[in-house]
DNA sequence: AATATTTATCGCACCGGGTGCCGGATATCA
DNA sequence: TGATATCCGGCACCCGGTGCGATAAATATT
């Protein structure tokens, strides 16, 4: 999250921002760490910034929206990682890889997403604006597996996924935020191994509710 | 959702109330399907009822929390369906079973849940308010598991099934609202049944990650 | 019957996030 | 020197939500 989203400003042919993006998320970022987001106003991140406060709304579509970084091109990365997958290997295991490694960060990176996951978790009102952020990143995976099987993104399959995918990494970041000592990658490994399971190529379609059958061997690949 | 929360009003000591939680709730909802949500103004609704803006306070803690009806009363009764399970039955298949019984509506009440569901799964504001309300459900089964498998609520087997659970849930709202033709219930049994299959007793623990392993026997249930 | 107590109603002033509008500032290009 | 493009940001306003405090309407008490 939050890398230069683009190398420095491209000279273009108006007027030059004043600031930068990312500059703006960081501030608001700070303030927020430092004092709580409910309370800090929209009115001190821009003062802080050095701008006004309508221009806030030029770099951040809301308040809540600060705290996401880059997050639109963590989505293009996932995306682009799930496209460039090898065919070969398993619809599940290809998510599952990709999802954990796109979440491998180390050092200052790691530090500055649990402060950001923190908030997100934690603040009632991100917490539910998490929400719509998240919904683009179910999509991504709804996406991969439809196009996968040969289905609508809005199939019953696909949503099913992309949705048990999410709740997958939000257990683990929900766990990792509360436990800082424990390994996040280790926590996202875990639950996308179960998630797996739930969609091995082996038969499911019929087990009668209740009682696990006798394990049908006549489904998966060859 | 949205019985009749108790009987009639009971006879208390100061004045009476002007109206009932229940009336503010559905003449809401009513608003907001025929203007939409959005469009649809507290002061609006106050007039409607026939009551101050000030006093719609006093029924409903937020706007949007007066789309979601009695889901105090839906999380208690599967809190208490829960814990009256039988024990001999699979963790998962428990949970499955209570929660597709504890949808199931019929006639009016269903249609009554569609209207809901669409404002809640459609308008970002009531998509972005679910997650608070979401996850008050989440705990209950993130604690009937802790309990089962005699661990902390907020372990990490628990935080997951919860977290997935609760993904299954919407998974098969969202299709089942956009296509009103289609089988609430069973686009649960199917959720449920793939959900369980990731819980399964048998041996995950050790899997290498892409690749399954002849199945480890040695640690299931006997 | 008068009074105390309890609970509900609700107007008022105010706050903070968010928007539409629009004029002004500052850059490049011709 | 302009024309054009882009960014800045004040102003007025909307709406959801809150704190306060007065008042209305019921019951309990004396």
């Amino acid at each position: 999250m939050s890398e230069p989203a683009t190398s420095p400003p491209p000279p273009g042919r108006g007027r030059p921002p004043s600031t930068s993006r990312d500059h703006v998320g960081r501030t608001a970022l700070a303030l927020f760490v430092a004092r709580g987001f409910e309370e800090t106003t929209l009115a001190e991140i821009a003062h802080a910034v050095g701008i006004g406060r309508r221009t806030l709304f030029h770099y951040f579509a809301s308040k809540n929206d600060m705290v996401w970084g880059d997050f639109d091109g963590v989505l293009d990365r996932l995306r682009a990682s799930l496209a460039d997958a090898a065919g070969g290997e398993p619809t599940m295991d290809t998510l599952g890889r990709a999802v954990v490694a796109s979440n491998r960060y180390e050092g200052a990176a790691l530090e500055d997403l649990r402060l950001r996951m923190t908030l997100i978790t934690t603040v009632p009102a991100l917490q539910a604006h998490s929400m719509v952020r998240y919904d683009a990143w179910r999509r991504v995976v709804s996406e991969f597996v439809a196009q996968r099987r040969g289905e609508d993104p809005e199939g019953l399959m696909p949503l099913l996924v992309g949705h048990m995918a999410l709740a997958t990494s939000m257990a683990a970041f929900v766990r990792w935020v509360q436990h800082p000592d424990e390994d996040l990658q280790a926590h996202l490994r875990t639950g996308y191994r179960h998630l797996a399971r739930a969609f091995e190529p082996a038969a499911i379609d019929e087990r009668p509710p209740g009682r696990y059958r006798a394990a049908a061997r006549s489904r998966g690949r060859p």
